[in-house]
DNA sequence: TTCATAGTTCGATCGTAATCGAAGCATGGA
DNA sequence: TCCATGCTTCGATTACGATCGAACTATGAA
């Protein structure tokens, strides 16, 4: 079989762990930079710097510089494209060998996904918010709903601020325990900034788990029903 | 990262060259016997006994006994879409196996994708189609025209019974070799299973190529024209 | 029964690539 | 100018898995 193109090496690019977790990442859409990238990776900048120059030499990634960071995000909407057929294929066959970890369902519950919540109460929060109309999707973008200054009151966040930033402040990121959205951005940044800070919940030691406590809980709760 | 499915493991199973060299043998919808495989892999019999166990676990080809030989094929058209767009992301990134070899030609020309018609006919029949209102776009998916049925009607093609079935009728399939899409789903694969059981064409023994006779391509293009 | 073919299992070998610490650049701020 | 931070390069180590021959099992044919 000499015809056409060759899968072996682009599928073995997303089939080591490391790099197949930084792929994952910047299925978000977002810009990462190279230690963000190793600290999704678990591996060192080293090993990630040099895992990324061979997504970048695939032509699965592209990385800009700037300043002293080099951010890489996807190289491709095909790349997407790719990664979210492999993810089909491999949430099929997972029912076979899946086996939840004793950390796993905490993770499921709430986890930091980069520096927003994920999980199924990141995801809850996202349509809480999308039914208060605290943000609203408009030709296939996320914004600031006309609801979104009360909320962000309640939660102690400076919405000016944050909006005087370059960020860009609300971003729907793809939830692979729900398969559904949750809230990325400043915004979604600022919230598991205000839930920790405030006490709600911590984060977990060496996991991207987000403990809450049963107060915290019941908080949280609360500002979901409004 | 333990949350959701993981790429890695799937990936991994597809970047193996050798069985790589498999799942492209097993692209072409037919299923074959290890011997077989381990020809097109280019590895002794022990070597793709095992990759196809670990294929089989992985949930990518399913086996059947028949006799004394095992019947290899792709588990699932899921399999065959994330193959597929894979070789679009390498054929983007310029990773062609060879240079363009003797048989290149025909696979460019017409070819089979999984089991449908793939390459430059295939392309064309799906504008063809297109032209014809007997295919259209509506919300960015794909479904059956008002003038599908007088083309169908045309082969041979039971409609009712296509639809009666739970697959998909029209999907569009992204072409590697022409960059634009073709016909895949139920009605792409009846289309391709006609256009061979009247003999306009035949498959190519050993290649994905699909060989149509002077006269079957005079019809095929009288076809084309509607 | 005996032989032949198709495929699997086992064990040993061997390459490759992932990994990390340490050192080297480069950029931005003080 | 100096230092801190972010990243890359280098070199050595290590671990995993691809590979094959040989032996074994199963199916079919003579």
């Amino acid at each position: 079989m000499k015809e056409g193109p060759s899968i072996a090496p682009i599928a073995a690019l997303a089939g080591d762990p490391a790099r197949a977790n930084m792929l994952s990442a910047l299925l978000s859409g977002m810009a990462l930079t190279v230690s963000e990238l190793a600290g999704e990776a678990g591996v060192t900048l080293p090993t990630a710097s040099s895992h990324l120059a061979k997504l970048e030499a695939g032509g699965l990634v592209a990385g800009v510089r700037q300043g002293r960071h080099r951010y890489f995000r996807l190289a491709d909407p095909a790349v997407a494209e790719m990664l979210e057929r492999i993810l089909e294929v491999a949430a099929r066959a997972g029912h076979l060998r899946t086996r939840p970890g004793p950390g796993d369902p905490q993770l499921r519950k709430a986890r930091v996904c980069y520096d927003h919540l994920a999980g199924e109460l990141g995801v809850r929060l996202f349509e809480a918010m999308k039914a208060r109309k605290a943000i609203r999707e408009r030709d296939g973008r996320l914004e600031l709903g006309p609801k979104g200054n009360a909320l962000a009151g309640e939660l102690g966040i400076d919405l000016d601020t944050l909006a005087a930033g370059r960020r860009v402040l609300c971003r729907p990121c793809l939830d692979w325990s729900m398969r559904r959205h949750h809230l990325a951005g400043g915004l979604g940044a600022a919230i598991l900034d205000r839930v920790i800070a405030s006490g709600w919940a911590r984060r977990a030691r060496g996991s991207r788990a987000v403990l809450f406590s049963r107060n915290g809980e019941r908080h949280f709760e609360a500002l979901l029903r409004g």
